[in-house]
DNA sequence: GGTGAAAAACATAGGGT
DNA sequence: ACCCTATGTTTTTCACC
C-alpha cells in the first residue's frame, strides 16, 4: 500500500512510463530529487518492477492471441510446470487458478499452425491436456491499474 | 511486420521502456538521431502504442486476480459490451472470444468483497451471466513478446 | 534514410536544512 | 524527507549528405 504522493507518481509511471521527473515532480508538487528518490524507492522495494514499451501484436504479425487451459493426466504435481513452461517465448503469461484447471496461459502467435505446433509442445513437455479459447478482438488490455493512497 | 533494426529497436524497448537512444544506438548500430526518427515512426504507426511503468499488484493492493466470463443472458447483441463495462478500471483487460462464451475480462481488486461487488456491476452493466476463475498465484505475467524481423 | 553538431531539457550526485 | 545547486547525459531539432 502507497501513500497518496506514491500512488500519484506510480500512477503516473503506469499510465506513461517515460513520464519525465521534471514532469512528475510538477504533478505531486515537490522537488525533481525528492520525485528521483522516491522513484528508486518505489523501485527497490518491488512497487515498480521495471518498464515496458507497449507492443501492437497485430502490427508485429502475432495476430492470434488465446487462452489454454492446461489439465495434468497423471496426479503428477503440477507445481514446477511454470519452469518447464517459461523457454516457449510465446506464453506471455502463466497463472496458476482455482478450478476444474490447473494453469492458465496467455499466449499470442503469428497464425493457427504456429498455435497448433506451440499446443503440441506444451503437451510434451508438461504431460498435460490443454483446452484453448481463441480471442476474436481485444476492445482493451494493460490498462493501469487503479491505485488508490494509503 | 518490421524491418530487422527496427525489430532490434522494438525488442529492446519492450524490455526496457526506458532504456537511452544513446543506448538503443549503440545496440543497433546506428547514430542517435537515426534511432530517434525510426522510435517515433514507430510510434506513429502504432507499432509502439506508449510506455508502461509495470507495477507490482500486490504491492498496492490488488491482491486479488481473476479471469471472468461472460454470457449474455438474452440474446441481445454483445457488440457494444466493451463500451458498457469500460468505465470499471478493476478490469484490466477485455477479449471477445469464441467459445461458449462470449468475452473473458481479466479483473484486478483488493478482496473478495471487491471481486462480488465487481461482479454484480458487471452483471448489472451488462445483462449477462458470469463464470469467474480465481487466480491463486501468477509464476509469469506480462513477459515481452517475440519480435522478429521481415 | 542517414549523419553530426548545437541548444535545451533532463538525470543524477552531493551537501545543507 | 526534502530542497538546491552543479555537472554530465540525453533529448531534440536542424542543416546537410
Amino acid at each position: 500500500m502507497l501513500e497518496e504522493i506514491d500512488a500519484k507518481i506510480a500512477a503516473a509511471l503506469a499510465e506513461d512510463g517515460r513520464c519525465s521527473y521534471t514532469d512528475l515532480a510538477e504533478r505531486v508538487g515537490l522537488s525533481v530529487s525528492a520525485v528521483h528518490q522516491r522513484v528508486r524507492r518505489l523501485e527497490q522495494r518491488g512497487v515498480i518492477r521495471g518498464y515496458a514499451a507497449r507492443i501492437d501484436g497485430e502490427q508485429i504479425g502475432l495476430s492470434l492471441t488465446a487462452f489454454v487451459s492446461l489439465t495434468p493426466i497423471d496426479a503428477a504435481a503440477p507445481d514446477d510446470y511454470p519452469k518447464l513452461l517459461a523457454h516457449l517465448q510465446q506464453i506471455e503469461a502463466c497463472h496458476s487458478v482455482a478450478g476444474v484447471e490447473s494453469y492458465i496461459l496467455k499466449v499470442r502467435v503469428t497464425s493457427p499452425a504456429a498455435l497448433e505446433a506451440l499446443l503440441g509442445e506444451i503437451r510434451a513437455t508438461a504431460n498435460v491436456s490443454t483446452r484453448t479459447t481463441v480471442v476474436l478482438s481485444t476492445p482493451f488490455e494493460d490498462r493501469p491499474p487503479v491505485i488508490h493512497p494509503s
